[in-house]
DNA sequence: CTAGGCTCCGTACCTAGGTACGGAGTCAAG
DNA sequence: CTTGACTCCGTACCTAGGTACGGAGCCTAG
């Protein structure tokens, strides 16, 4: 058996075990994300620094919860202001609160679908366009772009 | 008449007119950009410098066409990097290199698209349920960020 | 006890697309 | 000739979300 992170973890944790604590580095591992992007979190006020200013930091296993919340929150398109927003309300939360930050969300994610379908549309339409006039001819994805302004439709 | 920008263009440019150039303020009220942006473009070698090493710069009018094209690329998404080959290829153009660009700035584009269409469709589930959920109950949204993972249906 | 691995901490660097600043030079009008 | 606007040039700064580095301290197995 190979001597991975996990075959390292000592049968019970040596001192001031308070409720099952880890390092950062194991806290990283178990969570899949970076040592540094935990401490990143920290100053960013995400994630607490735990209380004991001496020696190595120990981590409360729930911390893995958090940052697994931090990261499907992020996969919902929230910055991680607003996710320390939504990590605040989390506990006792203000219903009202939360739905106001993922609202503007939601309208943001909308604004950009917007401008994207309308990037797609012109695009493909030039692109299209192109490929079906003759080898001899300007280029019609040039044409456009040198043209006063982009046109919408093909 | 208020001594505007405009009116304090010269009859005839002074010296070393070189087919009516400007200067890089005039270029940029012109262009609608600001004055550091148009050296900004110069270091990322989408506008040449003027070959004059002494003194002041002038612009041939030209350049203002060059800006705009730039412009309007990045409404289609194009960075800077592709534009700066979009401008290479603008003159003597290979069709075929133009279409490979856009073709991979629209699959990209679609790739995005397809991103936040799923953000969509998650946040707005999430904020529909959040809506219709009894204010006694614990948030939803909360509730989904916890789980183990984002459910792509309500 | 020593080697190694890990942690702490600050700081710098990265992408992308600029924006801001400051000192020195230039240029044209009054 | 002076004044004021403008230009040149390098460098630093900004957002967002991290990543990388380096020296020093800690901790544990062998």
């Amino acid at each position: 058996m190979p001597k991975t992170a996990a075959s390292r973890v000592p049968a019970q944790i040596p001192f001031r075990s308070d409720a099952a604590a880890v390092t950062i580095g194991r806290l990283a591992r178990a969570a899949e994300v970076g040592v540094e992007t935990i401490r990143y979190y920290q100053r960013r006020r995400l994630l607490a620094v735990p209380n004991g200013g001496a020696g190595v930091r120990r981590y409360p296993i729930a911390t893995i919860d958090r940052i697994r919340f931090i990261k499907r929150s992020q996969e919902l398109g929230f910055s991680l202001e607003e996710i320390r927003e939504l990590l605040c309300l989390e506990q006792g939360g203000s219903r009202a609160a939360i739905r106001k930050i993922a609202g503007a969300r939601l309208i943001s994610i909308r604004e950009k679908l917007a401008t994207l379908q309308q990037m797609e549309k012109v695009l493909s339409g030039l692109l299209c366009k192109c490929e079906n006039t003759a080898t001899a001819e300007p280029c019609p994805i040039i044409g456009a772009l040198s043209a006063d302004r982009l046109a919408a439709r093909s």
